[in-house]
DNA sequence: TAACACTCGGAAAGCGCTCTCCAACCCGAA
DNA sequence: TTCGGGTTGGAGAGCGCTTTCCGAGTGTTA
């Protein structure tokens, strides 16, 4: 039973034989106060043990010390098994590990908000726009989201990781997907694949999109000014089943770049049931470089998306925003690398 | 710029044409308000765009509606690399998805911290002490961590996820780590494997020595007296290590138990190197159930670990605590069961 | 009509903190 | 001694909200 009451600024006041204003003063470094009183407060401090509100002082400084992390989904049915996939994926671990990297030095605290409907959105901003937090980064899943734009509208700093759908005035950092996609073509063409097709993530999704431009701009710009494209949505099994029709509708494919890791394992099991040797017969190039990689057999070349280093900027990003609003809009943009592994 | 003030309930109050505490009442349901008067503050609230402020409400109340997860880290070198392979795990994306599919549903924040220094600890406890958030959920991941009796001792509503190193009345849900091993050793001792061996993770975290001690157990029983045990940390790397002397000391060895799914890749790396086939040569069964054992190939064998569940029982459990911090103490465990894929 | 029990809404006291004033004081210059 | 400038510390007004306490209004009973 949390009974005894905490000490306060008065209790150490009263301690110090000082007043209020004075306590503050010493605990928040403001000069201008004798160093012998300095001295007496900080003893009164410890003896009583005290440790500030934040809330208290946030109400006040209108500064919470914290900034919220929030996944943007779309239809949030509440049991849809998608949010648990979505967290159980590394992606969401990486981000959190990297604006941990640069938040935790400055102190300041994530919270994890979910948004699902219009309605949540419309809250979010609410409660940001009163200070619940000082910033949000934003993981927007849904292809179109209005959240961005609430948020500039509400003028909460916000910073996107992965560039808006529609043109917004805000910050974000992004990979630059297209390219990426280009350098898996180089790769597969590179390693003499003639026939060479792609699976990718749903149409609407502007990473997705540009990974699809990226790839068709880097194989017609060599001659190749057909691909046959197959859609997944970024799930291992939707992976499977679309290597299983691209295989069925060109036979004679040696070369297959794949959106993500996750369909990427999806489509390496779909070949290994076609009978097909992988990198032998037919060469594999994922994207992201997720743990799933490594684990693969073979092993998955993928094109390497640094996640933590992107999500550490946004952090940085958010944290000068905030310290300065009228800051211009900017934007970060990742070059990823390809990893050359086993399957191509 | 954040210029224009937001509404307040005075403001809203003003345009209901009431006082603010009427509106208060109405927002917060409180009856006793006339149903027409009701209306009336609805409808201001509408017109204003008010939206209450939590941190204000907090202060009054002391309650945030907010929990903290906390990772509390032994050693942390400010640059160590530990922590972000601990967010890349998809360990902790399923704690998060498994505490948030009970705590949304309530309205209630997840805040994250993390502390790595006895110092931070201490911080923490004032905090939480402070209001700062209603409970925690606790990862502990030092062997032996004092930050659950300093919690105990603050008064402050907590759960563990993974029972404590040292008695401490704390309510905690953890797995039956014993159980689970012995479920592996049957498994084992069932396919036939006569020469079986384990790779453990540190002596002194209880998760991994439940695991030792319950494998051993059930092999003892089934008459293998002696069982050749090497120790990993947990990571692929260590695994792999492990594997190569486990397999250097023993070559006759026809089955192998590792204690966690990550290792049992690098186990299984280090036997593909050695020209083992698995699970034919040599059977392989992992723990976890993590989504490297579908990536690995073969897939692996494993224990399944129901986290998300736990973690959902953990923040119940919590939410449970904080209504009623008299509540008895209590832990839940959870039996895991085995999953038969390729590798055993 | 008087007395009583209720119901409802308002005034105001905080929650713990920051920060603007302002009074008190000290110093050296005139 | 008087005055101006520069420090230092205290009083007190909020931040936006909840909630206790009361008075006013309503209806019921004798």
């Amino acid at each position: 039973m949390r009974t005894e009451r905490l000490p306060t600024l008065e209790d150490v006041a009263r301690v110090a034989g000082v007043s209020r204003a004075t306590v503050s003063r010493v605990i928040n470094g403001i000069r201008n106060v004798d160093p012998q009183l300095h001295e007496v407060v900080w003893d009164a401090v410890g003896r009583t043990g005290y440790v500030p509100n934040r809330l208290a002082r946030s109400l006040v400084t209108r500064r919470t010390g914290t900034v919220a992390l929030v996944v943007s989904d779309s239809e949030s049915h509440d049991d849809d098994p998608f949010m648990s996939r979505f967290f159980a994926d590394p992606y969401f671990g990486r981000v959190v590990g990297g604006l941990m990297s640069v938040l935790r030095r400055q102190g300041v605290q994530l919270a994890l908000q979910i948004v699902g409907t219009d309605d949540g959105r419309k809250r979010l901003v609410g409660d940001l726009r009163n200070g619940q937090a000082d910033g949000a980064i934003v993981l927007s899943l849904p292809a179109v989201d209005p959240l961005p734009r609430m948020l500039t509208e509400g003028d909460v700093p916000a910073v996107l990781i992965g560039r808006p759908a529609e043109p917004v005035p805000i910050d974000y950092v992004d990979l630059a997907n297209d390219t990426g996609a280009a350098l898996a073509a180089e790769h597969l063409l590179t390693r003499g694949c003639q026939r060479i097709g792609m699976i990718s993530g749903p149409a609407d999704v502007p990473a997705s999109s540009d990974r699809v431009a990226g790839f068709r701009r880097a194989l017609a710009r060599r001659g190749h000014g057909w691909v046959p494209i197959e859609t997944g949505n970024f799930t291992r099994d939707s992976g499977e089943a679309a290597m299983r029709t691209l295989l069925a509708a060109n036979p004679e494919l040696d070369g297959v770049f794949v959106a993500n890791d996750l369909m990427a394992l999806g489509a390496l099991a779909a070949l290994r049931e076609a009978g097909r040797r992988v990198p032998d017969d037919l060469a594999v190039v994922g994207f992201d470089d997720s743990s799933a990689a490594v684990a693969a057999s073979p092993a998955l070349t993928t094109i390497r998306h640094p996640l933590e280093d992107m999500a550490a900027e946004a952090a940085r990003l958010l944290l000068a925003r905030i310290e300065d609003p009228a800051m211009r809009v900017s934007s970060v943009i990742y070059e990823p690398v390809l990893v050359e592994r086993e399957s191509a």
